[in-house]
DNA sequence: GCTTGAACCTCTATCTGCTGTAGCTTGTAT
DNA sequence: ATACAAGCTACAGCAGATAGAGGTTCAAGC
């Protein structure tokens, strides 16, 4: 039996994240002692690593838990396991172009800048007006 | 003067952000009717401007502030709003480079399931192993 | 002048994914 | 028996908005 602390060695989640995952139902309730502490099986060991791996890997809560209730039932075909995954790779695809443009445009406006006044600054300048810009910024953000 | 909903139209900013952005003391209060309704000038439909440039561009709002102080004041150098710049350029850069590590794998997973069974499925696998990842990733998430 | 209705108002709650604090209790080693 | 690390609950807070309830105001048409 493991207590809440060696999971958290174990898989380097913070103690109140591993109380998170269980109150969003991600974790299974953990069985007590006597006392109220939490003890765990390397059963749920296993099942916070994936999702603290899945989570490195930039899936979504929700798409974890999906992935955590196909993992439980092994007989099923995979196909959409691999649609989420690919569904995520796309978004990862996406933001990278996203940021690749923002990347394009501040390093344009810094490089532009000559550092003189505020009044001539060329990075102030593009933030003050987009017609400056190459490209277009629909979304926010990253 | 301007309502708050011809701001809105005009800078694509929801109404509920532009009161949000004066509650946190980004866009100055505004002077209101006698009835209470917010009226705005031109140079506030400017500064929202400059903002949701600044935010379609990456800045944070902390980052946004900084920029909105310094361009209120003409005359000083540009070094740190050129520095403000940069540091997101940086991050901007890391990011990227994180997430081309996660597509990479992620490419990786989609590529090597033939899509049989959950209990052969390969995307599930490297989930649940890291230690079939070609890369760390110390970072969670993006 | 009066009526309508779009647009405005405040206040509160919600989202994602945690993280931190306060104040108390339990487990374990010596 | 005592010390103290590690556990517990409950709640607040972060970024950066967004949504809804329930009520008021403005402006245009008649
Ligand atoms: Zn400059
Ligand atoms: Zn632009
Ligand atoms: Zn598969
Ligand atoms: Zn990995």
């Amino acid at each position: 039996m493991l207590a809440i602390g060696t999971l958290s060695r174990r898989t380097g989640t913070k103690v109140q994240t591993i109380r998170y995952y269980e109150e969003i139902g991600l974790m299974n309730e953990a069985g007590r002692t006597a006392g109220g502490q939490r003890r765990y099986f390397e059963k749920d060991l296993d099942r916070l690593a994936f999702i603290r791996h899945s989570r490195q890997l930039g899936f979504s809560l929700d798409s974890i838990r999906e992935l955590l209730d196909l993992s439980d039932n092994p007989s099923q075909s995979c196909a959409e396991a691999d649609s989420i995954a690919r569904r995520q790779l796309h978004q990862v695809e996406q933001r990278i172009k996203r940021l690749q443009a923002l990347k394009r445009e501040l390093k344009r406006m810094v490089a532009e800048c000559d550092g003189d006044s505020v009044a001539e600054c060329k990075v102030l300048e593009v933030l003050r007006d987009h017609s400056e810009c190459l490209t277009e910024h629909d979304q926010i953000g990253a």
